[in-house]
DNA sequence: AATGAATGAGGATTCATTCAT
DNA sequence: GATGAATGAATCCTCATTCAT
């Protein structure tokens, strides 16, 4: 029987704390040791486990792209037309287990960090790109200029992520919807 | 004749300094130190205006909305129909003034601060609101639903914001523009 | 049949990789843990066995000393003459065996250790002790002021070392031998 | 009047006490807080002028060669004769300024921090290439190889520092020019 | 008005060492 | 015998901030 392997536990609850410290403090003043604290482990383990802060909260983003792409994914594959696949994107965007306060939170402060930190950038760059190409083929049977009307639905969503940071939203998944509806 | 008053220059250069330093290395890592050498003074100099870091990212975010806000007054000022104000709204947030990549930069910075940090949070939250309102003046005269039209304009100006600071931006302003046609 | 003691290798291997590590990055920046990792253990093996990284470090310093004191009695039982005994001790110094890139760095950093630490300094006492009277009584069949000239020549063999440590050295042992020569 | 200038007073101390930790505890130990705090400032002074450990310890070095190459000028400058040119460079390594224990301690650490840091060892090898071009130029009237004889005093005076290092030393410009002496 | 000097507080990171398995 | 897990104690370094001039 194989000793209970620790570590991917570990990882995660250090994850998991990144993305709450984050959202409670900003990724600036997020700090290895109250990162770690929140994990219930040290801060020197942190270390020992991620190599540096840096790549603490490069493997937080990259835990929350990886969760938004399984859940796409999934709803992608139960999707037969091209309407519900247009619905099943713009649905994980706002779904439940991705847009909650803490992730939004932390999902921000990476768009912003993106700016200035290359690593960062790279892992937006990909998940932008794997949205924008969805989109589009969800919407080219659809409509005459899918790519502008993919430009726009993604500046919305975006939006509604930055709004949703500083206050409760209504009906984020409608508002895209609408949206998309009056161009299609 | 009285001598130039060197104060209101200072305090002039050092804003713009703390603008640009955010656009280059993120507000996380902008220090007084740089922010001052980058306006020419020492940093002491820099606490002796504006009494804290703090305050001097303050003063900078204060400057941008006022800048957008003298703007926007401007625009109002001179626009004749309900369809007139609502182009002016839009056009001033994307105006070559305010619409700059460092500019733009900040503004998403603080937008991210705010979410931690509450007298940035105040700021926004005017801001937000006074835009909000201007968008439904305009768009009551032409639409049943102003408020959702504006709560949707808002996201999408915020969506164009944090994609132009990512990358170039093609037509934001033709792009809000429509997506309000669309609504009308 | 007995299973092979495995301690003795393990040993070993630490010794020559501390060694190697010294050599490499010298013994300030010599980790536990890389020493283990060259080693092909882990680090807390190699504190199983030594207890404690002081004692690693000591270990390959009494090491060297074994080898150097085994390699020099080896030659001394072989010599018959005054002369060839002399012969014989110089050549040792920098007999293939111990006088490698290596070894010739570690012994330097323990000279410079043992001026802090007395552990290491007795160490060296002993050895530098042996070597004199091994010189002066070589020596003292063949001049006048025997413990004047080992004095010297120790210091040569010392200054051979320390430069050796810096770059290639062309023939110490003619150098020192010279030198002695021209004593006696 | 120009304000004292306390930078050059602020640097002096902290390369002295530099100089005074590396003898007591070697540069391995010697902790940029304990020099501060034995130069009488706080470790962030040290750091404001020095930039880092490594420079400051760079800076001790630098400081025990100019102070070296100085008297070493001095000397040479007062020197008629080839011989007395020999005696001078020769009289300089064991002086009384340079010779000092606590400068001994050093010099012996950079020898061995040279050997695995490349801008220490870029310092010594100049300091070693003026130390034998000086010897050989003075030698050069006096004796047919004045390069090898230059060779061994450079190790004969290194040799001298080693032993230097570890306990007290008796005449070793004796040592060094008697040995000179028997081969011009 | 303006600055260099100076520091305390804090943070990332490293590492020897211990321990349970 | 051997290891990965885990940590506390350092240590370097940064930075906002204060102060004397």
């Amino acid at each position: 029987m194989p000793r209970k392997a620790v570590e991917p536990l570990r990882r995660a609850a250090l994850v998991e704390a990144t993305i709450g410290e984050i959202a409670e403090r900003g990724s600036a003043d997020a700090t290895v040791a109250r990162i770690a604290r929140r994990a219930g482990v040290s801060g020197a383990l942190a270390h020992h486990y991620f190599g540096s802060k840096e790549r603490i909260l490069l493997a937080a983003m990259r835990h929350i792209l990886m969760v938004f792409g399984a859940e796409a994914r999934g709803a992608l594959r139960m999707a037969g037309t091209p309407e519900d696949r247009l619905r099943a994107i713009v649905r994980v965007c706002f779904s439940p287990t991705g847009f909650r306060d803490e992730t939004v939170a932390a999902w921000l402060d990476f768009y912003v960090q993106a700016r200035t930190h290359a690593p960062t950038r790279r892992l937006l760059t990909v998940y932008q790109r794997r949205l924008r190409s969805n989109l589009i083929a969800a919407l080219r049977p659809l409509c005459d200029d899918p790519e502008a009307v993919a430009e726009g639905a993604a500046a919305l969503i975006d939006g509604c992520y930055i709004r949703a940071a500083l206050g409760p939203l209504n009906d984020p998944e409608g508002l895209v919807m609408d949206w998309i509806g009056g161009r299609i």
